[in-house]
DNA sequence: CACCTGACAAATT
DNA sequence: TAATTTGCCAGGT
């Protein structure tokens, strides 16, 4: 695999880290990279992902809404995520308060 | 070669 | 307190 740019790779390991029943949010992955406002290119690094065995799953916005389920397709998401024994409320968002991890430094 | 779009979030007005 | 605007990086058109 070559390192494509140190953002992506950067971008993936820490997704590569979360654990399984923990989600986080882009803004954390963006804040963990310095580069907080870069929640954008957080999800841009996901998509380009989608070929990597990245648990992309994981990765819900600010709000606990899977963003990225339309990309994959309705319904994959919250079953990987229910599958792993993450609650959903019901507006179909995941419990940040139960579930959000944080990447530590 | 230049402009717009894109799985978002935070700061400012 | 709420609504609006800007910032971020990369890719596609």
């Amino acid at each position: 695999m070559e390192e494509r740019d140190n953002f992506f790779q950067r971008v993936w390991d820490v997704v590569a880290l979360i654990p399984p029943g923990r989600v986080t949010t882009y803004g954390h992955i963006a804040e963990y990279l310095s580069a907080r406002s870069a929640a954008r290119t957080v999800g841009w690094a996901l998509q380009a992902a989608k070929g990597t065995a990245l648990p992309c799953h994981r990765v819900v916005n600010r709000y606990g809404a899977l963003s990225g389920a339309r990309c994959w397709g309705p319904g994959i998401m919250e079953d990987l995520l229910r599958s792993e024994g993450i609650h959903f409320d019901d507006e179909g968002c995941v419990d940040l308060k139960k579930h959000l991890w944080i990447p530590i430094a």
